[in-house]
This record gives C-alpha cells, sequence and structure tokens, in this order.
DNA sequence: TCACTAACCTATTCACGCT
DNA sequence: AGCGTGAATAGGTTAGTGA
C-alpha cells in the first residue's frame, strides 16, 4: 500500500511474529479444507487448528494469503473454462452459505483502558507487545492485534473526514483533538463504569 | 539472487448488541 | 432504526527462507 506515512518504518522495534513452518502434512490437510471451502468458520479453523497443532489464528492467515493468490492466479490466466460454472464458484449463495463466525467479543472498561493506554504509546504494536498485553487483560493475542487493526482504521478514517485544506500543523492539531476527544469519551465511559462499582 | 509465502497492513463491509 | 465496534474480507506490502 503506497501510504506516505510508512508505519513499519517510523516506528522501529516492533518485530513481526517468527514465521510458521508448515510441514508437508500440515499442508496437506489445509490444502484439502481450502478446497472443500476457501471460506471456512470460526468452528472449522479451531477444528483445523487443533488437527495440525497450530493456532487458529495461524489457520485464518493462511486462508487469506491463499485466497489472495488464487484470485492472482484466476486473473493471470482468464482463458479457457469461460462457460464452466467451477470458476464462479463463490458468489451470492455461498456467501449466503458461510460457516458462523467467531463470537463477539466484548471487552471490559478496564480491558479497554489497557489497549488504549498501549495504542496511545505506539499504533503498531510488535508481537511481543501484543502477546504481553494479551496476557495483562487475558484475551487473546490474535484479538489484541484485530482491537488494533480496527482501531487504526477508524482512527484513518476519522481523519480522512477532515477538510484537507489546511496547512499540516494545523492539521496535527486537529488529529491531536479528534483522538483526545475518542480518549475522553472511553474515559467516561469508564469513570460510569467504576463509579458504579464503589456505589456512587 | 529470486521465487515463494507467512506476516502484516489498510480499506471496506458484514453483523450483532445496545440505546 | 441507528450507532459503535468486533469480525471478516480483498488486495496490497514486507520480509524470512530455501533453491
Amino acid at each position: 500500500m503506497a501510504q506516505d506515512n510508512s508505519p513499519n518504518k517510523t516506528i522501529t522495534m516492533n518485530q513481526r511474529r517468527s514465521r510458521t513452518k508448515f510441514t508437508e502434512d500440515q499442508l496437506k490437510i489445509l490444502i484439502k479444507a481450502f478446497d472443500q471451502n476457501p471460506y471456512p468458520g470460526y468452528a472449522t479453523k479451531q477444528r483445523l487448528a487443533l488437527e495440525i497443532n497450530t493456532d487458529e489464528s495461524r489457520i485464518q492467515i493462511w486462508f487469506q494469503n491463499r485466497r489472495a493468490r488464487h484470485q492472482c492466479q484466476k486473473k493471470s490466466e482468464p482463458d479457457e473454462d469461460l462457460e464452466s460454472s467451477q470458476d464462479q464458484d463463490h458468489s451470492e449463495e455461498e456467501i449466503q452459505s458461510r460457516e458462523e463466525r467467531r463470537c463477539r467479543t466484548s471487552y471490559t472498561s478496564s480491558q479497554l483502558h489497557t489497549l488504549i493506554g498501549a495504542f496511545m504509546n505506539n499504533p503498531y504494536p510488535g508481537i511481543d507487545t501484543r502477546e504481553q498485553l494479551a496476557k495483562e487483560i487475558g484475551i487473546p493475542e490474535s484479538r489484541v492485534q484485530i482491537w488494533f487493526q480496527n482501531w487504526r482504521s477508524r482512527f484513518h478514517v476519522q481523519r480522512k473526514r477532515e477538510p484537507d485544506d489546511q496547512d499540516s500543523e494545523q492539521r496535527q492539531d486537529q488529529e491531536q483533538d479528534l483522538w483526545d476527544e475518542r480518549v475522553q469519551e472511553r474515559e467516561r465511559e469508564m469513570f460510569t463504569f467504576f463509579a458504579k462499582l464503589i456505589g456512587a
């Protein structure tokens, strides 16, 4: 993505997870599952994870990457199979019959407090930071990663909605204001929560 | 060195609970 | 019904690894 503020360069020390090396047997199982259904639901991903002894999040990434590779291949060889219904396999009805998603995670105020604090410190945490956070708030690392993704995206969306006709200093100030507003909103929620706890 | 691919990213959409 | 937000998606980039 040709993003001018390339995140991974401006923020150092956020290392990646070490690269998973799937064995031949593991790949066989994954490929077979992919051929059966390239959009497995949470239960299937869990089952696969158990079967090949890896984390469910690795299964998710593997399916994402394989779907992407398959889309590329389809585009680069658009010849034959024009009337074969085989290549139009996942649309409409297939999407409707997609398996169930993972249950929505709901975060407590204190968990959010920790996450927001970490986000303000560094919106692009490496694997070590994510794992530490996950341990601290008792939530899987994969959820922490998704939470950061969602927050970054939503913050970028907010920024884009802002008019672009000011000089960068003003814009930065506005970004900060927006951010502060968002954080304050969250903190108000937390205060309400804790006030209830202590019976205020 | 280069191809392959896991890990990671943004942007967008889906979906669900809450108000 | 609309909103906030977690989950999933497409599609692109980065970087580790083996030939």
